[in-house]
DNA sequence: CAATACATTAGAATCATTCTAAACTGATAT
DNA sequence: ATATCAGTTTAGAATGATTCTAATGTATTG
């Protein structure tokens, strides 16, 4: 992302100095899936002190454009996905750890729907032993 | 279940009145879906005011025991699932609610897990629209 | 450089869940 | 049966992720 105030502007979001810092981080080229505590972390360590409440708006006017995608695997924190593709992942409780998988799966043997119900997405979770 | 104190005693669990109570209404034979609030909810109905606390120290007991599964869906309330044989679900976010998919799916395409990894297990879960 | 709409922030509030510690009860031994 | 005691229940406090509030700051536009 070579223009990062550009790319906020086209997604109408005010550049900010905060979001500019933000959207580097996360959108590098690098798939990530952070949280906001990890993000928080991470912006400590370049030396960036954002706010909790922004780090939270932030990431949350980012899925609101369409920019991250919501993950609820863990009932105790919300993952947020630079992989806005439909995607598959790998999950590590021990790490607390997430991997995308990008490859093409199929699911076979799906039962039809509820009545009036019409299916959304298929999500796969591979959970990891160790 | 016909002699629920028999059953709770079977899986070294003191058959107290209150998980006499509770475990009469989630092993009735029907699956079922529940989470702290609204088996606190069905409870009421029935007359049985059991403390939140001890709600949500029989689930976690019933779990330790294996007589539940935990299911991590939802990042704002934990399910636990009556249904201990492995299956998947269909979930619909509007109704916040799990139904059981009994099927035998196939999941193919997976890719190798990372190294010194090993796969537990796999989870579909398959989102509704309304 | 205004004016103003939008964004950031500290701190309070919320809410599911867990913890604490005191009162209670089921199991066991006399 | 009664006493004993480990295990259980409970109200209420604590916790921790997230959201809200309302005061302050800033990007944008003219
Ligand atoms: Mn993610
Ligand atoms: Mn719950
Ligand atoms: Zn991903
Ligand atoms: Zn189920």
């Amino acid at each position: 992302m070579k223009d990062i105030k550009h790319f906020l502007r086209q997604n109408s979001l005010r550049p900010t100095k905060q979001r500019v810092i933000i959207a580097n981080y996360l959108f590098d080229g690098v798939n990530k899936h952070v949280t906001a505590e990890t993000l928080s972390n991470e912006l400590l360590k370049m030396k960036a002190g954002i706010s909790l409440a922004t780090i939270y708006n932030t990431l949350h006017d980012f899925y609101e454009k369409g920019l991250l995608k919501k993950l609820m695997i863990n009932s105790e924190r919300i993952y947020f996905d630079t992989n806005t593709e439909h995607h598959h992942h790998f999950y590590s409780k021990k790490d607390q750890k997430l991997i995308d998988i990008n490859a093409d799966m199929k699911v076979s043997g799906l039962p039809k729907p509820p009545k009036n119900k019409k299916i959304n997405k298929i999500e796969v979770l591979v959970h990891l032993d160790n």
